[in-house]
DNA sequence: GCACACAGGATTGCGCGCAATTCATAGCGC
DNA sequence: GCGCTATGAATTGCGCGCAATCCTGTGTGC
């Protein structure tokens, strides 16, 4: 079949989004990415997201124009556009940046030491706990991607808020695409002894803590050892 | 005359730059913005750019869309795009967001002590100074902006140098809404300084620096006193 | 058997036009 | 004289279609 394959998939059977929106097609077009279900490498044509979302060219080419831009896909001219497949030179960008931010973000936490917000801090943590005892990897390194988000949301910074959470995105392209050696079991008590840095307001040692915690992740993978990308399409769901 | 008026000075006429791509127009309304030829508030009208750039409205469309995404304009829907106006809110987290990332980069090229590096810094502040002293303000506030975003740029990590180079954008949208109480004599100095430290791979002094230089930066501010914003167009520059 | 050239198909870029909404001005009632 | 309403103009949103460009598959020559 020469026809474009359907993209269709982007969107979760469970929760059936409503999609009418250029917003709306970029929100599932980014939740896609960083859940894994487009993998770096895909190429985005127009017209199969257009029959995937039942919208218009120019609201498909805004909401893949705003993806370019925080550097989710990357945009050929006349030749299309690609969900992003970071080099290593790019990796080592994004976790320097991420060191650098969310210092900022948690020392902003740490210093107010809302119990509210430590609060919600807590329970994303259990959360993802729970998910991580039933199995539910995928929803589990979402919310642990989701932690680091809601710590830069809590700093009250709306403009960093937003950064991080492009970093964390990028950051799921990254450790998909470099092989990891060491596995992700420290990442939950780096968190919980965060929480507890913030909560007792120890500002020094929260900083300090999330940026070893960064820099590990970062160590953990191979960044000189990156997985071949394939540049074909990927069928993520089949409708039909 | 009820034709909207003509936006055609944003690009200058000294340097007669070729606009024919959407990239184009964004970067000859982003340093209009930057340059505050285009003050906050003014709207910007799709046909009046269309007939200035001599593009078509799905260009314009996209540079005022990016406009958006960085915060130099707000659109609204069905209405328009304005150049953005922060409130007081928005330039806290500006100014807290630059020192976090500030930081990081000044680390950077602090602890690199690169000799070229070292070299270019200097060059941007004696060309700054040389401007200042023929009484080019506004092109030694530009190269003043640009100090940062080069400094950004040396520490090698692009995705910090792109977001510097937005929020030295924002605040030049912001030092002009907020009445600044104090003068800007200090600048050079600490510049200066902070060109010494690097040089000499004092990282804690040179970080230190830069914080409390940017703090000082948004502490001459009287953020409580936002100089009103006229939403009417304001004429940039007049053809015909 | 391999490399190059050519042609067909597919995809993107972009201008054009209409429909929907909003803003401004003028008119009317109180 | 003041406020409200209604009509008109201007502007934005968006789908449609054509032209330009790029990839793929085939055929030919060496």
């Amino acid at each position: 079949m020469k026809q474009p394959r359907r993209l269709v998939g982007v969107m979760n059977d469970r929760n059936r989004p409503r999609v009418e929106d250029a917003g709306d097609a970029y929100r599932h077009l980014f939740a896609a990415i960083v859940d894994q279900r487009l993998l770096p490498g895909t190429k985005l044509t127009e017209m199969a997201l257009v029959e995937a979302f039942g919208l218009g060219r120019r609201a498909i080419g805004t909401a893949l124009q705003r993806l370019t831009w925080e550097k989710l896909v990357v945009f050929f001219p006349k030749r299309g556009a690609f969900v992003a497949a970071p080099d290593a030179a790019e990796a080592r960008d994004v976790f320097a940046a991420r060191v650098a931010i969310e210092a900022g973000t948690t020392e902003a936490v740490a210093r107010a030491a809302d119990p509210a917000a430590i609060a919600k801090l807590q329970d994303n943590l259990d959360q993802e706990r729970a998910l991580r005892r039933q199995g539910h990897l995928r929803e589990a390194i979402h919310l642990s991607g989701g932690f680091h988000v809601l710590m830069a949301e809590l700093s009250g910074n709306r403009t960093l808020a937003e950064q991080v959470r492009l970093l964390v995105a990028r950051t799921s392209l990254i450790v998909n695409l470099f092989d990891n050696q060491a596995g992700l079991a420290g990442w939950h008590d780096h968190h919980d002894d965060l929480i507890r840095h913030c909560a007792a307001g120890e500002v020094e040692q929260a900083v300090a803590l999330m940026r070893a915690h960064i820099t590990e992740l970062q160590d953990a993978l191979a960044l000189d050892r990156r997985r071949p990308v394939a540049f074909d399409m990927v069928d993520v769901f089949a409708r039909d």
